[in-house]
DNA sequence: CATGATATAGGACACAGTGTCCGATAAATT
DNA sequence: AATTTATCGGACACTGTGTCCTATATCATG
């Protein structure tokens, strides 16, 4: 990309803008949110708005892109410190839950009730990356090589994105250990394997 | 509820309605289709429109509602058919399968691509509601007792609409029954057992 | 078939939100 | 200090929403 970042001034107003949407959607539903209310919490003004992004989605796809960069690290960083020991397998999932019990109001607001098409779709998509690397790593090695990667991969995804949001509605009364084995045991050994303790 | 249904001329403008939607929805997005596209298309007045809905998203609920009401029958058909033989334990899966492949393009358009935050909400709890009357059937059965049944049904219903999806953006190429064993397989058993053939 | 009830058509209206444009002002870069 | 660049704030056109009203057409019923 052409991207030439320089001035002080561009970056406090995404900054700013940002920081604005996010808070918004602490309060109501993504369709709910106008430019104004936005522009009005940044304290900026309504035409430096469309200076930087095309519309409200624009700026609501950029900000979650930070929060893929986020995760993107803090999986590395997981794969990292607990090496190859047990189990590596879904080596995504409990960082997500304990990231998610860390900033539990926000993802209440993103993934459950509010949250509109373009939040659920993108962070489908971020996880779906990060699934899809870690079954790379492990490819044809234990798991069945008569399924396509991709669908797995969706059926993973789909999964946890269930889990989560039972786990969120709850209020996350399980802690991010609890819910985390039980994530793993369905997906891993399906409904029928007794669970463990 | 008090609904005295009786005159012709409501119920031809509320299935006309009704029919200019979903056909809309063939063309593009939930939020790109406004009013007047759907009364246009309909031939109703404008004015008539509110006289029966609210705004589009009470028309669209009301719609999907009449789709619930048809897999619910489906359902039960399918059920009594099969008797009690071999696996009814996801009963729920092939039927579905079957009459999505039967109306792929309306499927394609609501769960897929298109289809708001309404229809995926919705369809979901359709969905809940099949399996998790499934499930109370064999509750406490051959099922691990020490999950939350919410907890199997949202994740049998999650996995559910992500095998789907992934099956619609193939466009259905394989058939019902070859995904259907697939879902079973990997609900049922999980990603780590070696698939059937 | 006549009559009263009711649904519809179609237009006027106020309103909210979007996106564009422009000139004046403020702040950054060099 | 000079110049480039971002911001502000208002004006404007535009689209879509939801309400209200009257004349007209269609239905249900006796």
């Amino acid at each position: 990309m052409s991207e030439k970042k320089a001035d002080r001034r561009t970056l406090r107003t995404q900054g700013l803008l940002q920081e604005a949407l996010i808070s918004l959607f602490l309060e109501k539903d993504y369709e709910a949110v106008t430019i104004k209310d936005i522009v009005d919490k940044a304290n900026v003004g309504r035409s430096t708005f469309y200076a930087h992004y095309t519309g409200k989605d624009d700026l609501l796809r950029l900000s979650i892109e930070r929060l893929r960069e986020f995760l993107v690290e803090k999986q590395r960083e997981a794969m990292a410190t607990k090496g190859d020991n047990g189990q590596h397998l879904l080596g995504f999932s409990l960082p997500m839950f304990e990231h998610t019990r860390d900033h539990l109001d926000l993802y209440r607001a993103l993934v459950g009730g509010r949250g509109g098409t373009i939040v659920l779709r993108q962070f489908r998509e971020i996880l779906s990356d990060l699934v899809r690397n870690e079954l790379a790593e492990t490819a044809t090695k234990d798991s069945a090589d008569a399924m396509p990667q991709e669908l797995v991969v969706q059926f993973v995804v789909g999964a946890f994105m269930a889990v989560m949001t039972w786990w969120l509605d709850r209020k996350a009364r399980l802690p991010p250990e609890k819910i985390d084995a039980v994530f793993r045991q369905m997906v891993l050994q399906g409904i029928l394997s007794p669970a463990p303790s």
